[in-house]
DNA sequence: TTGACATGCAAGTGAACGCTTGCCTATTGT
DNA sequence: ACAATAGGCAAGCGTTCACTTGCATGTCAA
């Protein structure tokens, strides 16, 4: 869960995610073909890169002078996981959660409306 | 595609995330319902919400003086499909790619370890 | 009607972020 | 041996972010 942080705030950023596409479109780049693709100082995809590395989504290796990178995919599944099926549609309970709200604490109030403010 | 970027960023934050939970815990809550649970003043939760909203993320429902939040999981299941699925374990192609890049442009260099920077 | 409640709006602040520039080191090929 | 290549490190800078405080507005209940 520490590193749900990581990994979110990794993704978070557009650069990033266009790096991630570009390595998804050819796996094990060095730093100097991701930074073609990117309007950007090459010590500006380092950083980007080094944020990525650190939340795990990709692992680098060295050749020498070359530093290739591969994509990991397991963070994503977990997110997945963690964050995307737990959230998947539970209509029964969702409808219950509405029902609950809507005649909470006495059965008068009827689904009215709101007047105000929903210009 | 634009709204990606709304979308990860709502998720970049664990105050918004943890805001997410309560309500995956029970839907449909007020402002100050969700205020309980987060140790922050309830401007702070106010401004989560709210780009949670923006990012469609949650729908909220006027009841009186009272705004119910509910959630909508519709943009997760498009963040699995664009970013999760779309990265699952291609193995194949990764092999090919590792393998191209380890005998690129000459068939000499073997799969030596990197002697420096890997200590 | 009036007071308590639920929320909105605006401005301020310190920290984090994204990015650049400048210089340094290691590897390669001729 | 040396120039070119691939990359690292550190400091600086403007912007965005998360969060607070203070005040205003609409709504409910007695």
């Amino acid at each position: 869960m520490g590193n749900a942080d990581l990994l979110f705030k990794a993704l978070a950023d557009p650069g990033r995610r266009k790096l991630m596409d570009r390595l998804h479109a050819q796996d094990g780049q060095t730093l100097s073909e991701l930074c073609h693709h990117l309007d950007m100082s090459r010590q500006g995809v380092t950083q980007h890169l080094a944020l990525l590395e650190a939340a795990n989504l990709l692992a680098v290796q060295w050749r020498g002078r070359e530093k290739l990178h591969f994509l990991n995919p397991v963070p994503l599944q977990e997110i997945y996981d963690r964050w995307i099926r737990k959230f998947e549609r539970p209509r029964l309970k969702a409808l219950r959660d509405l029902k609950r709200r809507l005649e909470e604490d006495g059965q008068d109030p009827p689904p009215k409306p709101p007047t105000r403010r929903t210009p």
